[in-house]
DNA sequence: TCAAGGCGCATTGTCGACAATCTTTGGATA
DNA sequence: TATCCAAAGATTGTCGACAATGCGCCTTGA
């Protein structure tokens, strides 16, 4: 198999980058809470090095908008709110719709296979672990992930996979995943991946749009809910 | 009077902030010839200040793709590759397209009357300098931050302006701003503002859309001229 | 003469200490 | 009792020095 310390090593030579990584993982997963207040030397020690690395991480996270800084006065670990949820998915439904239409003409045989066997694999999935929601959300990301790096857009991936997944996901692990109508998506799932295979880049970008936009407004009704 | 050095002090606190504006200025308008290393000795030299705050700066600019970093060997300034200018108007057409469309909702009469305004202004320019392409550009720009910001969007806004445009116009300051059509692009952005007046999110996307994918084919147009 | 290996220099990475700023706590006064 | 001011404590910002890594040059051997 392989040794994750010694891979971590090899592949981000720095401390600055070591910490970088870890933090964000941290702040994803909800291990640091969300709008706390975190002093520099606390974080340098937890990480096992000290400020000057740290703050070269602090301020990759910042242009992540995933830590909050004040001059002079400290960070604090940034708290998706309920609105910047739904703008973002606003920016999804842009970004990956046309990620779907690139895709539909870009995508390689190899690739278009790739996505029919996610989708097979969900499927038998789908049958054993019906209700287990957290699952459900991983594998909607590995098919957002194959379709938007079918875009063979580096920009396009950059942005999304780069920037905006990471607080998508942070959001996930802190309301712990809606139930977010699984077998409705994966069917939506579905016909994208048939507008892909024949390479209809239109249909493909309605399809995504809608698909992005069904989400959108499920989350906006249970916030509405709960509020 | 007022001493200088303070009022720096007070726009921006930190040395890492003003160091990172001052440098990122200066890529941006090609101070610093794209694709050339620099080292972080000359840079803190440079801006007055010592290696700490350059560094995080740096990792602010690396975030933005306006520097490239390889451990252990040092940093050079990016260069927009015409591949990657064409890829980042793929992202634009998505992004503005959503912002024309939320701004036709979203937009308040003021800031309706405002892009009104701004375009009666530029039919001024237009009759008087037709031929000077940078202050078209500038116009350009204007025009489509007000409709980016008229999205009412803080996540896309900060998409926009904060990172793909810099690296846009840094692009228009190396090749020094295609003689880019300005009385077509003058009309589109007519239609566009009348589609916002109307309220028409369908149509304001649409037009935007086409808009930028139009600019996208004249520099593609070009490119292969020059190639 | 060319290639391979090692040595030295330059540059980047990291750290600890010091300076500057903010926050808080305590007390004095209205 | 509440408010304002001041001083102390804590935290962030900055700097210079040291360590580690990579690159280029020189030497040496075939």
């Amino acid at each position: 198999m392989f040794n994750p310390e010694i891979d971590d090593v090899k592949a981000l030579r720095t401390a600055a980058d070591r910490v970088f990584e870890a933090l964000q993982d941290a702040i994803v997963r909800g291990e640091i809470a969300p709008g706390s207040r975190v002093g520099e030397t606390e974080l340098a020690e937890r990480f096992g090095t000290s400020r000057g690395p740290l703050r070269e991480a602090l301020r990759r996270l910042e242009s992540r908008r995933l830590v909050e800084r004040t001059p002079h006065v400290g960070i604090r670990i940034a708290s998706l709110s309920q609105a910047a949820l739904i703008e973002i998915y606003y920016v999804r439904e842009a970004l990956e719709g046309m990620a779907a239409r690139l895709a539909a003409t870009l995508m390689t045989p190899d690739e278009v296979a790739g996505l029919k066997a996610l989708l097979a694999a969900h499927e038998q999935d789908e049958a054993l672990k019906a209700d287990m929601a957290y699952f459900q959300q991983e594998g909607d990301l590995d098919f957002h992930y194959r379709i938007i790096q079918g875009s063979h857009n580096t920009q396009l991936t950059q942005l999304l996979i780069g920037e905006l997944y990471h607080r998508i996901r942070m959001y996930r692990y802190q309301v712990s995943a809606y139930a977010n109508r699984p077998q409705k998506a994966f069917g939506e799932h579905q016909r994208i991946a048939e507008a892909i295979e024949a390479r209809d880049g239109d249909l493909a970008e309605m399809l995504m749009r809608r698909h992005i936009s069904s989400a959108r407004q499920n989350i906006e009704k249970h916030q509405k809910e709960l509020s």
